[in-house]
DNA sequence: AACCCTCATGTGATTTTATAACATCTCATT
DNA sequence: AATGAGATGTTATAAAATCACATGAGGGTT
């Protein structure tokens, strides 16, 4: 996590799909999530916490290994369920999504509010940016309608290049 | 297989989700395959053509090991490459897609057409409805467009309740 | 304080899903 | 017959996820 600045930074750049001051960006959205679970009673412990962290800080999508690695040199639990438990715990309640094209996770980027959301994978950078999506609208919500069929979650995920990435190869 | 039928006619019922001559819905889609295999120069070997039989008798999401296993008993190999391989192909070809949120595979349902495919996913019965989707329009188009991103390939899905089992739910 | 209850954590073992690596086979073409 | 590309088969292993069970930490009650 500390010998590949250079990988990171392009990620990062990449990522959002816009450039931003991340240190501050992932404080702000520790402290929204600790104001949201204090206030709506849930329980964000040191694990969980830790974990949410871990994935504001890396900004990608990364997989349940990836998280606990991380979680066991923080001294918690070397096992898998513990990162799968503290990861469940995050996409329960919004904090984090789960992308099922990549069997991995990423932090909210709009947390407290509402959404179903759709993600755009970057093929080459693995950054990964999220809209948020009107519920019900798109080809979706008319086919579910027309069919009758209650929607209750929703997978959206494109996969392709980001425009950094895009730039970086035609030049 | 043989011992679920009550199990499989519940679900074929609420496949779709609407109910049609099976029997000829699969022989049909098969000719299909093959028809334009022929035309196309794809290699629709005995593997191939029976894992798509599998897929398309039962008419919902099996695993790859599902497949496999129909696979061995109708004398093919026996380790997990044999499937993987035949579904690959098949979803290479667009004879079938994947369903990421389930970790299986469906055959397609509107074969010899381009299309990004959407999919309703019963939580219950398990049957999945495919949807034809005209290609980038939506949420992702949109955002997609706003962030210079280039999309690939997408997945679309969404988990509920079929109108079938609503019914009986409710009943 | 002692008790109880609930939820969270930690660990070992296992299951499920997927791929790597390599030998053999098939079949059209030369 | 010799070649070569693609398909198949097998062994082994990797990657992702869950099960089962013991322990622990905090509340609330008596």
């Amino acid at each position: 996590m500390t010998t590949e600045n250079t990988d990171k930074d392009l990620q990062r750049s990449c990522v959002g799909f816009d450039s931003h001051d991340h240190a501050a960006c992932v404080e702000e959205a520790l402290a929204e999530a600790e104001a949201r679970s204090a206030a709506e009673g849930l329980r964000l412990t040191p694990v969980r916490r830790r974990a949410l962290e871990v994935l504001l800080r890396e900004h990608r999508a990364l997989g349940a290994y990836d998280v606990l690695d991380a979680l066991r040199e923080a001294g918690f639990g070397s096992q898998p369920p513990v990162a799968y438990r503290a990861l469940d715990f995050l996409v329960a309640h919004g904090f984090a999504h789960r992308i099922e094209r990549l069997n991995a996770f990423v932090a909210c980027a709009h947390p407290s509010r509402a959404h179903a959301p759709a993600f755009m994978i970057c093929r080459l950078c693995e950054g990964v940016a999220e809209a948020v999506s009107p519920p019900s609208r798109g080809i979706l919500g008319r086919a579910a309608r027309d069919a009758g069929f209650r929607i209750e979650q929703t997978v959206v995920e494109a996969e392709g290049i980001c425009p950094a990435c895009a730039e970086k190869a035609s030049a």
